[in-house]
DNA sequence: CTGTTAGCGCCTTCAA
DNA sequence: TTGAAGGCGCTAACAG
C-alpha cells in the first residue's frame, strides 16, 4: 500500500574494524557546528537564519570559518519539521510525454526558484491510481501547496482547504466539486479563433477531435466551444461539423476512430466540401497527422486540413497549423496562486484564463 | 544565494476570533491517533512499521479505527529525521524538453516505485548554474542519493562517495575525474550501426552533426566512434566523413554552422557524392531536418540523407531513420544501481552500456 | 504484548 | 549579544 516499503533493509553499519578512509563521516549537524566554533547551537541558528545583526563580529567570523570547514548544511527536515514548513510543492502532472506539461513545468520552476520553493514533480503517466497514490504521498512529506493537472482526481483525494485539506491550484482543468484556483487557456476564444481561421481559409465542414472529453473540463470546454462557434448564426447554414471521439489510451479503439474519419472524408470529398480537422490538443494531432501521412502521403493537407490546439516542437517540422498557449505564463502564474494562499490569503477560488495565438502554417492553406 | 529565502514572511496565524470554521485543523500527529486509541504512541509506531504480530487484536483494531477517523498520515520527514532515510533520491535532468530525458525520467520512477523510493525531480534547462544550486539542494533535503544527467556538473560538486559524498550514478555521460557507476547507450556501437547502414543504402559523404563535445562524454565518444566507423580499413579509400558542430545554445552560431553544411552538401552535390548527415541526438536532428526542409522543400531526403541517435515521436511523422535507445530500461538501470550503493553494496564503479536498436525510415533511402 | 524514555537536527522562547 | 532548555513528530531501545 505504501510506497515506502522498507521491511528487509539491512542496515549496514560501518564496520568499526574496517581499515576503510574514515567509514562514512556523517554530515555536520548543527550541534558539529557550535562546538567547532565555540560557542552555541543557537548563535548559529540565528546566522543562518540571517539574523546576523546579533551577532559579534567576531562570533560571526567564527561561526562562518567553522561551517566552512565542515561543509556543513542545514537540514531541510529537520527545519521543516520544527518551523511547520518546509517549503515543498507538489506538482502533479497527468503526463509529462505530452510537451505541454514539460512546459508547464518550466514555468513552475522558474517562478519557486523565485518564490523559494522547491517543486516536488510527480508524475502519474496517465494513471489515474498513481495520481491518487502520489497525492498521499505528497500529504505525507507536508507539501505546503499542490498543483494539479491530472486526470481523474476527484474531489475526495484533494479536500478544500478549508476541511483541513492542502492549498492546492488546478492547471488546464477543473476538479468536479472541488472550489480551488484554476489557471489555463481561454479555450472558448481559442477555439473560436482556429474555427475563423478555418472558415478564412475555406474549409466548410470541420470535425473537432478531442480525446474522451466526460471527465476533463478543458476538453469538455473546447468541445462545446467547437460547437458554439461552428453553429453561430452566421455560419450555422453553411458550415458543417462533426465531433469525433479518439481515446489515445485504448490502442484498440483509435483505429475504428479512425476508420470513421476516413469515412467522413470521403463523403465530404464526395460532396465537394472542403474539409478540416481540429485537433484538441497536441498528441490527437501527432495522431491525426501520421493517419493522414500514412493515407494520403506526404502530400495529404492538400485533402484535408489540420489545426491544433498546443504548439509542439515538431509541429514546425510538420507544418501544422497551431494554436500556442502561453503554457510558461501558465505555470508561473500556477504557483503565485498558490503563493498567495499559503501564505494566508484566503480570497473566492480564482480562474485565469489566458488567451491563446495562433501559428499559421501549411496545414491549413486551404 | 540559498533557495529558501524566507525573509518577510508574515506567519499568518489563525485569529481565533474568526468566525470562520475551525480555523485550520492541524494535521492529526502519532500523539493525536495514541491518545485517540488510548494507548502509547509505540503501538501506534509498531503499527504503521508493520510489526503486526505483536499487537493484540483488540488494540490493533483499536489503532486501525483511530487513524481512519483522524485520517491520519506520518510524517514522512519525522520519520526520516529519526531513522537517518527518507527514501528520496534525486534526480538532476540537463534538460526535459528533450525527450530522452522523459523516457529516462519513465524508467527511474517505475524503479522508485518498485524499491520505494520517491524520485525527487530537478530540471536544470541547461544551465550549468542551476545544475549546482540542485545539487545543492538536494544535498540539503538529505536525498539518499542522486541520478545526474547533467551538462556542466563537476567532480568538485559531487564528491565521490568515499569521501563523504552522495551516493551516486550517472546517466548517458561521465563526470571528468568522479569514479562513478554510468548507465547509458553503447555508443560506439550504436553509431558504428547508423554508420554501417549510410553505407549500405549507398552514402559516400557523411558528416557528423552534434553540440560542442569537449565536455559530455557522450557526445565525445559517439564522434570519435564516427571517425573510427568511417575511417575504417574496409571504407577508408570510398568514404568522404567530416564533423559538424552545432551549438544550439547559441542562436548566433546556429546559421553559420548551418551554412558550413550547405556549402558542403553543394560541394558534394558537385563531386556527385550522396551525402548523408549522422545527427548526435534528437535535438540536432530536429533542428536539421527543419533546415533542410526549408532548403530542399518537402522532398529533402531526396537531397540529403539522415538519421539520428533517439527516437522521438515526431521522427515518425517526419519520416526520419533514427537508432533508438532503450531509455526506460536506462532510467530503470541507474534506479538499481544507486539503490545497491545505498544500502551499502560498494563495489568498484560500473558501467551499462545498452544497445541502440535502429529504425529505418524515409530519410536514408539512399 | 505494551508503555516509558531518550533523542534525530533544528528553532524558539526565555533568561542571563 | 549570547546560551540553555524544550519540543516539532517519530522511532528505538529498554523495561514492565
Amino acid at each position: 500500500m505504501s510506497m515506502g516499503v522498507d521491511g528487509g533493509h539491512r542496515d549496514t553499519q560501518a564496520d568499526p574494524h574496517a581499515d576503510a578512509p574514515a567509514a562514512a563521516p556523517r554530515r555536520a549537524t548543527i550541534s558539529d557546528v557550535a562546538r567547532e566554533a565555540g560557542t552555541g547551537k543557537t548563535s548559529i541558528s540565528r546566522y543562518l537564519n540571517g539574523e546576523l545583526s546579533v551577532l559579534s563580529p567576531d562570533l560571526r567570523a567564527r561561526i562562518e570559518a567553522a561551517i566552512e570547514r565542515l561543509d556543513y548544511r542545514p537540514n531541510q527536515m529537520a527545519r521543516g519539521l520544527k518551523r511547520g514548513r518546509n517549503r515543498l510543492l507538489g506538482l502533479l502532472l497527468a503526463d509529462l510525454a505530452n510537451p505541454y506539461s514539460v512546459e508547464v513545468l518550466q514555468g513552475v520552476e522558474s517562478a519557486c526558484h523565485a518564490l523559494g520553493y522547491m517543486p516536488l514533480i510527480c508524475h502519474a503517466a496517465n494513471e489515474v491510481d498513481m495520481e491518487r497514490r502520489y497525492l498521499q504521498l505528497l500529504t505525507t512529506y507536508r507539501v505546503e501547496g499542490v498543483i494539479v493537472n491530472a486526470l481523474g482526481v476527484r474531489e475526495s483525494m484533494l479536500k478544500p482547504v478549508g476541511s483541513g485539506g492542502i492549498p492546492a491550484v488546478l492547471v488546464d482543468r477543473t476538479v468536479d466539486g472541488l472550489d480551488a484556483d484554476v489557471v489555463g487557456l481561454d479555450n472558448a476564444a481559442a477555439v473560436r479563433l482556429g474555427v475563423e481561421h478555418l472558415l478564412e481559409r475555406g474549409y466548410d465542414d470541420l470535425v473537432f477531435v478531442v480525446q474522451p472529453f466526460e471527465h476533463v473540463s478543458s476538453r469538455r470546454e473546447r468541445e462545446a466551444a467547437f460547437r458554439h462557434a461552428t453553429q453561430d448564426a452566421q455560419h450555422a447554414k453553411t458550415v458543417a461539423h462533426a465531433t469525433q471521439v479518439l481515446d489515445l489510451r485504448e490502442e484498440d479503439a483509435v483505429a475504428p476512430a479512425l476508420d470513421a474519419l476516413d469515412a467522413h472524408l470521403a463523403q465530404a470529398a464526395k460532396r465537394g466540401a472542403r474539409c478540416a480537422l481540429f485537433a484538441a490538443n497536441a498528441p490527437v494531432a501527432l495522431r491525426l497527422a501520421l493517419h493522414l501521412k500514412a493515407r494520403f502521403g506526404a502530400q495529404w493537407p492538400q485533402h484535408v486540413g489540420l489545426i491544433a490546439i498546443d504548439d509542439p516542437e515538431w509541429a514546425e517540422l510538420a507544418g501544422i497549423t497551431t494554436i500556442r498557449q502561453p503554457t510558461r505564463e501558465i505555470g508561473y502564474r500556477a504557483v503565485e496562486f498558490l503563493h498567495e494562499r499559503i501564505e494566508g490569503a484566503a480570497p473566492a477560488a480564482r480562474a485565469a484564463a489566458f488567451p491563446g495565438e495562433l501559428v499559421v502554417r501549411a496545414s491549413t492553406l486551404g
